[in-house]
DNA sequence: TTTAAATAGGACTAATTTAGTCCTATTTAA
DNA sequence: TTAAATAGGACTAAATTAGTCCTATTTAAA
Protein backbone atom coordinates (compact mmCIF):
# COMPACT_ATOMS: atom_id res chain seq x y z
CA UNK A 1 0.00 0.00 0.00
CA UNK A 2 1.50 2.96 -1.02
CA UNK A 3 0.30 5.99 1.23
CA UNK A 4 1.82 9.07 0.03
CA UNK A 5 -0.09 12.22 -1.97
CA UNK A 6 2.13 12.94 -4.94
CA UNK A 7 3.31 15.79 -5.99
CA UNK A 8 1.03 16.35 -8.70
CA UNK A 9 -1.99 15.85 -6.06
CA UNK A 10 -0.08 18.15 -3.59
CA UNK A 11 0.39 20.96 -6.23
CA UNK A 12 -3.20 20.22 -7.68
CA UNK A 13 -4.71 20.76 -4.41
CA UNK A 14 -2.77 24.20 -3.56
CA UNK A 15 -3.31 25.19 -7.15
CA UNK A 16 -7.09 24.74 -6.70
CA UNK A 17 -6.74 25.84 -3.19
CA UNK A 18 -4.93 29.36 -4.54
CA UNK A 19 -7.68 29.94 -7.39
CA UNK A 20 -10.71 29.60 -4.24
CA UNK A 21 -9.21 32.42 -2.32
CA UNK A 22 -9.13 34.50 -5.84
CA UNK A 23 -11.87 33.72 -7.23
CA UNK A 24 -12.98 37.06 -7.91
CA UNK A 25 -10.07 36.89 -11.08
CA UNK A 26 -8.33 35.16 -13.28
CA UNK A 27 -4.59 33.96 -12.42
CA UNK A 28 -1.83 33.02 -14.98
CA UNK A 29 0.02 29.72 -14.32
CA UNK A 30 2.59 32.20 -13.78
CA UNK A 31 1.26 33.92 -11.03
CA UNK A 32 -0.12 30.86 -9.50
CA UNK A 33 3.35 28.91 -10.11
CA UNK A 34 5.63 32.19 -8.39
CA UNK A 35 3.58 32.37 -5.42
CA UNK A 36 3.65 28.34 -4.90
CA UNK A 37 6.91 28.13 -6.05
CA UNK A 38 6.21 24.85 -8.49
CA UNK A 39 7.90 24.37 -11.69
CA UNK A 40 5.65 26.54 -14.14
CA UNK A 41 5.68 23.82 -16.99
CA UNK A 42 4.85 21.17 -14.57
CA UNK A 43 1.89 23.39 -13.06
CA UNK A 44 0.80 23.72 -16.63
CA UNK A 45 0.22 20.35 -17.68
CA UNK A 46 -1.95 20.07 -13.98
CA UNK A 47 -3.97 23.30 -14.92
CA UNK A 48 -4.44 21.56 -18.39
CA UNK A 49 -6.10 18.16 -16.54
CA UNK A 50 -7.95 20.43 -13.98
CA UNK A 51 -9.13 22.07 -17.21
CA UNK A 52 -10.41 18.75 -19.02
CA UNK A 53 -11.63 17.25 -15.87
CA UNK A 54 -13.62 20.73 -15.93
CA UNK A 55 -12.71 22.10 -12.33
CA UNK A 56 -11.67 25.39 -13.98
CA UNK A 57 -11.91 27.31 -16.88
CA UNK A 58 -8.86 28.83 -18.93
CA UNK A 59 -9.21 31.26 -21.16
CA UNK A 60 -6.27 32.07 -23.73
CA UNK A 61 -4.23 34.76 -24.91
CA UNK A 62 -3.09 37.64 -23.29
CA UNK A 63 -4.77 38.27 -19.84
CA UNK A 64 -5.51 34.70 -19.96
CA UNK A 65 -5.43 32.13 -17.25
CA UNK A 66 -7.51 30.04 -14.90
CA UNK A 67 -10.27 30.22 -13.02
CA UNK A 68 -12.28 27.55 -11.11
CA UNK A 69 -15.23 26.53 -13.24
CA UNK A 70 -17.88 25.90 -10.39
CA UNK A 71 -17.97 27.43 -6.97
CA UNK A 72 -15.23 26.09 -4.52
CA UNK A 73 -18.12 25.15 -2.14
CA UNK A 74 -19.19 22.91 -5.36
CA UNK A 75 -15.24 21.08 -5.84
CA UNK A 76 -14.05 18.38 -3.31
CA UNK A 77 -11.09 17.48 -2.58
CA UNK A 78 -12.01 13.91 -4.05
CA UNK A 79 -12.72 15.76 -7.57
CA UNK A 80 -9.02 17.01 -7.83
CA UNK A 81 -7.49 14.19 -6.44
CA UNK A 82 -9.29 11.91 -8.71
CA UNK A 83 -8.53 14.45 -11.37
CA UNK A 84 -5.10 14.18 -11.31
CA UNK A 85 -4.50 10.34 -10.48
CA UNK A 86 -7.57 8.49 -11.59
CA UNK A 87 -10.43 7.00 -9.90
CA UNK A 88 -8.98 6.34 -6.13
CA UNK A 89 -9.08 2.78 -5.90
CA UNK A 90 -6.92 -0.11 -3.65
CA UNK A 91 -7.63 -3.04 -4.80
CA UNK A 92 -4.86 -5.85 -5.29
CA UNK A 93 -6.48 -6.38 -8.88
CA UNK A 94 -5.30 -3.45 -9.95
CA UNK A 95 -1.29 -5.24 -9.58
CA UNK A 96 -2.29 -8.69 -11.47
CA UNK A 97 -6.05 -8.10 -13.49
CA UNK A 98 -5.81 -12.42 -13.56
CA UNK A 99 -6.09 -12.85 -10.41
CA UNK A 100 -9.82 -10.68 -10.24
CA UNK A 101 -13.16 -12.46 -11.14
CA UNK A 102 -11.11 -15.96 -11.85
CA UNK A 103 -10.39 -16.43 -8.58
CA UNK A 104 -12.79 -16.94 -5.91
CA UNK A 105 -10.53 -17.04 -3.11
CA UNK A 106 -9.15 -13.46 -2.05
CA UNK A 107 -10.70 -12.77 1.11
CA UNK A 108 -9.14 -9.63 1.60
CA UNK A 109 -10.99 -7.90 -1.19
CA UNK A 110 -13.87 -6.72 0.48
CA UNK A 111 -11.70 -4.72 3.13
CA UNK A 112 -9.52 -2.66 0.20
CA UNK A 113 -13.15 -2.13 -1.35
CA UNK A 114 -14.28 -0.81 2.28
CA UNK A 115 -10.75 1.24 2.75
CA UNK A 116 -12.16 1.99 -0.36
CA UNK A 117 -15.21 3.94 0.50
CA UNK A 118 -13.71 5.30 3.76
CA UNK A 119 -11.02 7.43 2.18
CA UNK A 120 -13.30 8.58 -0.91
CA UNK A 121 -15.80 9.67 1.64
CA UNK A 122 -13.19 11.82 3.85
CA UNK A 123 -11.61 13.21 0.79
CA UNK A 124 -15.61 13.92 -0.36
CA UNK A 125 -16.58 15.77 2.46
CA UNK A 126 -13.71 18.39 1.80
CA UNK A 127 -14.84 21.19 -0.36
CA UNK A 128 -12.51 24.07 -1.02
CA UNK A 129 -14.69 26.94 0.55
CA UNK A 130 -14.21 24.73 3.69
CA UNK A 131 -10.28 24.75 3.26
CA UNK A 132 -10.13 28.29 2.10
CA UNK A 133 -10.81 29.40 5.34
CA UNK A 134 -9.47 27.02 6.93
CA UNK A 135 -6.67 28.16 10.33
CA UNK A 136 -3.44 28.19 9.04
CA UNK A 137 -1.95 25.54 10.79
CA UNK A 138 -0.17 27.48 13.10
CA UNK A 139 1.61 24.78 14.91
CA UNK A 140 5.24 23.98 14.06
CA UNK A 141 5.28 20.23 13.29
CA UNK A 142 8.53 18.38 13.44
CA UNK A 143 8.73 15.05 14.01
CA UNK A 144 5.07 13.85 12.66
CA UNK A 145 4.90 14.98 9.36
CA UNK A 146 8.77 13.77 7.85
CA UNK B 1 -1.71 10.28 -3.88
CA UNK B 2 -1.02 7.07 -4.37
CA UNK B 3 -3.30 4.75 -3.54
CA UNK B 4 -2.53 1.49 -4.92
CA UNK B 5 -1.53 -1.82 -2.32
CA UNK B 6 1.74 -2.85 -3.64
CA UNK B 7 2.72 -5.98 -4.30
CA UNK B 8 4.75 -6.27 -1.52
CA UNK B 9 1.81 -5.71 1.00
CA UNK B 10 -0.46 -7.91 -0.93
CA UNK B 11 2.15 -10.55 -0.77
CA UNK B 12 2.91 -10.20 2.88
CA UNK B 13 -0.77 -10.06 3.86
CA UNK B 14 -1.86 -12.54 1.59
CA UNK B 15 1.56 -14.81 3.03
CA UNK B 16 0.32 -13.76 6.94
CA UNK B 17 -3.74 -15.14 6.26
CA UNK B 18 -2.05 -18.03 4.69
CA UNK B 19 -0.42 -18.39 7.97
CA UNK B 20 -3.18 -18.08 10.41
CA UNK B 21 -4.51 -20.90 8.84
CA UNK B 22 -2.09 -23.09 8.97
CA UNK B 23 -1.02 -21.61 12.46
CA UNK B 24 -0.59 -25.77 13.73
CA UNK B 25 2.52 -26.12 12.26
CA UNK B 26 5.87 -24.26 10.37
CA UNK B 27 5.45 -23.65 6.86
CA UNK B 28 8.72 -23.40 4.83
CA UNK B 29 8.93 -20.11 2.23
CA UNK B 30 8.82 -22.96 -0.79
CA UNK B 31 5.14 -23.64 0.33
CA UNK B 32 4.13 -20.19 0.70
CA UNK B 33 5.59 -19.26 -2.29
CA UNK B 34 4.19 -21.99 -4.61
CA UNK B 35 0.75 -21.98 -2.57
CA UNK B 36 0.03 -18.35 -3.27
CA UNK B 37 2.42 -18.07 -6.83
CA UNK B 38 4.65 -15.58 -5.56
CA UNK B 39 8.59 -15.25 -6.29
CA UNK B 40 10.37 -17.27 -4.07
CA UNK B 41 12.98 -15.20 -3.09
CA UNK B 42 10.92 -11.89 -3.08
CA UNK B 43 8.55 -13.81 -0.36
CA UNK B 44 11.47 -14.98 1.05
CA UNK B 45 13.01 -10.80 1.62
CA UNK B 46 9.26 -10.11 3.12
CA UNK B 47 9.30 -12.90 5.34
CA UNK B 48 12.56 -11.21 7.16
CA UNK B 49 11.19 -8.02 7.49
CA UNK B 50 7.55 -9.67 8.99
CA UNK B 51 10.51 -11.48 11.00
CA UNK B 52 12.30 -8.69 12.10
CA UNK B 53 9.20 -6.75 13.03
CA UNK B 54 8.00 -9.59 15.48
CA UNK B 55 5.18 -10.71 13.41
CA UNK B 56 6.53 -14.11 12.68
CA UNK B 57 8.82 -16.57 13.95
CA UNK B 58 11.35 -18.49 12.08
CA UNK B 59 13.03 -21.93 12.46
CA UNK B 60 16.03 -21.96 10.19
CA UNK B 61 17.53 -25.25 9.16
CA UNK B 62 16.22 -28.26 8.33
CA UNK B 63 12.29 -28.60 8.49
CA UNK B 64 12.35 -24.67 9.29
CA UNK B 65 10.01 -22.23 8.10
CA UNK B 66 7.52 -19.86 9.52
CA UNK B 67 5.10 -19.55 11.82
CA UNK B 68 3.17 -16.84 13.32
CA UNK B 69 4.76 -15.41 16.56
CA UNK B 70 1.42 -14.40 18.14
CA UNK B 71 -2.45 -15.47 17.67
CA UNK B 72 -4.15 -14.24 14.40
CA UNK B 73 -6.39 -12.05 16.81
CA UNK B 74 -3.28 -10.16 18.20
CA UNK B 75 -2.42 -9.47 13.98
CA UNK B 76 -4.10 -6.20 12.86
CA UNK B 77 -3.93 -5.31 8.66
CA UNK B 78 -2.03 -2.24 10.19
CA UNK B 79 0.62 -4.57 11.82
CA UNK B 80 1.41 -5.93 8.79
CA UNK B 81 1.19 -2.81 5.81
CA UNK B 82 3.42 -1.36 8.48
CA UNK B 83 6.08 -3.64 9.27
CA UNK B 84 6.23 -3.80 4.84
CA UNK B 85 6.06 0.07 4.14
CA UNK B 86 7.10 1.96 7.26
CA UNK B 87 4.41 4.17 9.19
CA UNK B 88 1.35 5.43 7.27
CA UNK B 89 1.38 8.99 6.26
CA UNK B 90 0.16 10.97 3.89
CA UNK B 91 1.79 14.25 4.58
CA UNK B 92 2.97 16.91 1.37
CA UNK B 93 6.17 17.34 4.11
CA UNK B 94 7.05 14.05 3.18
CA UNK B 95 7.41 14.92 -0.18
CA UNK B 96 9.23 18.51 0.22
CA UNK B 97 10.68 18.42 4.20
CA UNK B 98 11.68 22.17 3.88
CA UNK B 99 7.90 22.86 3.58
CA UNK B 100 7.25 21.57 6.90
CA UNK B 101 8.05 22.99 10.16
CA UNK B 102 9.47 26.18 8.54
CA UNK B 103 5.85 27.36 6.78
CA UNK B 104 2.96 28.04 8.33
CA UNK B 105 0.99 28.64 5.06
CA UNK B 106 -0.43 24.87 4.54
CA UNK B 107 -3.97 24.77 5.48
CA UNK B 108 -4.25 21.34 3.76
CA UNK B 109 -2.06 19.44 6.27
CA UNK B 110 -5.11 18.84 8.84
CA UNK B 111 -6.82 17.20 6.31
CA UNK B 112 -3.88 14.42 5.78
CA UNK B 113 -3.30 13.93 9.44
CA UNK B 114 -7.30 13.60 9.60
CA UNK B 115 -7.29 11.02 6.45
CA UNK B 116 -4.42 9.29 7.95
CA UNK B 117 -6.29 8.07 11.32
CA UNK B 118 -9.14 6.94 9.31
CA UNK B 119 -7.75 4.74 7.46
CA UNK B 120 -5.06 3.81 10.40
CA UNK B 121 -7.72 2.93 12.22
CA UNK B 122 -9.97 1.19 9.59
CA UNK B 123 -6.79 -0.84 8.86
CA UNK B 124 -6.44 -1.53 12.86
CA UNK B 125 -9.69 -2.75 13.00
CA UNK B 126 -9.36 -5.83 10.36
CA UNK B 127 -7.18 -8.88 12.32
CA UNK B 128 -6.35 -12.20 10.72
CA UNK B 129 -8.89 -14.10 12.81
CA UNK B 130 -11.08 -12.24 11.43
CA UNK B 131 -9.78 -12.32 7.66
CA UNK B 132 -8.96 -16.00 8.10
CA UNK B 133 -12.79 -17.23 8.57
CA UNK B 134 -14.13 -14.43 6.42
CA UNK B 135 -16.60 -15.91 3.87
CA UNK B 136 -14.53 -15.78 0.14
CA UNK B 137 -15.50 -13.34 -2.00
CA UNK B 138 -18.25 -15.25 -4.05
CA UNK B 139 -18.92 -12.70 -7.04
CA UNK B 140 -17.35 -12.39 -9.93
CA UNK B 141 -15.93 -8.87 -9.86
CA UNK B 142 -15.31 -7.25 -13.53
CA UNK B 143 -15.61 -4.05 -13.78
CA UNK B 144 -14.65 -2.02 -10.21
CA UNK B 145 -11.41 -4.37 -9.80
CA UNK B 146 -8.76 -3.79 -12.71
C1' DT C 1 -1.64 44.44 -38.39
C1' DT C 2 1.96 43.18 -35.74
C1' DT C 3 3.53 41.76 -31.42
C1' DA C 4 3.91 39.86 -27.07
C1' DA C 5 1.69 37.40 -23.47
C1' DA C 6 -0.66 33.80 -22.57
C1' DT C 7 -2.59 28.58 -22.83
C1' DA C 8 -2.48 23.67 -25.53
C1' DG C 9 -0.31 19.78 -26.25
C1' DG C 10 3.06 16.27 -27.90
C1' DA C 11 7.44 14.21 -27.22
C1' DC C 12 11.11 13.62 -24.62
C1' DT C 13 14.39 12.85 -20.28
C1' DA C 14 15.91 12.25 -15.48
C1' DA C 15 15.19 10.61 -10.98
C1' DT C 16 13.07 7.66 -7.93
C1' DT C 17 10.70 3.73 -6.44
C1' DT C 18 9.16 -0.92 -7.02
C1' DA C 19 9.87 -5.48 -7.94
C1' DG C 20 12.47 -8.37 -8.20
C1' DT C 21 17.28 -11.68 -8.77
C1' DC C 22 21.59 -13.77 -7.28
C1' DC C 23 25.00 -15.21 -4.47
C1' DT C 24 27.13 -16.51 -0.22
C1' DA C 25 26.78 -17.53 4.71
C1' DT C 26 24.68 -19.82 8.46
C1' DT C 27 21.80 -23.04 10.84
C1' DT C 28 20.13 -27.63 11.90
C1' DA C 29 17.59 -32.33 11.42
C1' DA C 30 18.60 -36.52 9.69
C1' DT D 1 28.55 -35.00 6.67
C1' DT D 2 25.01 -33.52 3.96
C1' DA D 3 20.99 -31.45 2.32
C1' DA D 4 17.21 -28.50 3.38
C1' DA D 5 16.18 -24.60 5.12
C1' DT D 6 16.55 -19.25 6.59
C1' DA D 7 19.68 -14.61 6.68
C1' DG D 8 21.28 -11.03 4.42
C1' DG D 9 23.96 -8.04 1.24
C1' DA D 10 24.52 -6.45 -3.38
C1' DC D 11 22.85 -6.05 -7.55
C1' DT D 12 19.49 -5.31 -11.80
C1' DA D 13 15.24 -4.48 -14.48
C1' DA D 14 10.88 -2.42 -14.95
C1' DA D 15 7.69 0.94 -13.92
C1' DT D 16 6.29 5.23 -12.27
C1' DT D 17 6.95 9.98 -11.07
C1' DA D 18 8.49 14.34 -11.88
C1' DG D 19 9.65 16.90 -14.58
C1' DT D 20 11.63 19.65 -19.38
C1' DC D 21 11.39 21.43 -24.06
C1' DC D 22 9.57 22.76 -28.12
C1' DT D 23 6.09 24.23 -31.29
C1' DA D 24 1.33 25.70 -32.20
C1' DT D 25 -2.52 28.52 -31.20
C1' DT D 26 -5.12 32.21 -29.22
C1' DT D 27 -5.97 37.01 -28.13
C1' DA D 28 -5.53 41.88 -26.00
C1' DA D 29 -3.32 45.75 -26.93
C1' DA D 30 0.19 48.89 -29.10
S1 LIG E 1 -9.32 -10.58 -5.99
FE1 LIG E 1 -9.88 -8.42 -5.84
S2 LIG E 1 -8.71 -7.78 -4.08
FE2 LIG E 1 -8.19 -9.92 -4.17
S1 LIG F 1 3.00 21.63 5.74
FE1 LIG F 1 2.49 19.55 6.44
S2 LIG F 1 0.96 18.96 4.98
FE2 LIG F 1 1.38 21.00 4.31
Amino acid sequence: MNMHITRKVDYAVRCVLFLARNNDRISSVDEISGEMSVPKTFLAKILQRLMKTGIVNSTRGVKGGFQLARGPQEISLLNVVEAIDGAVAMNVCAVDKKMCGFSASCSVHPVWVELREDIRNRLKRWDFAKLAVIKKYQRVIKRDCH
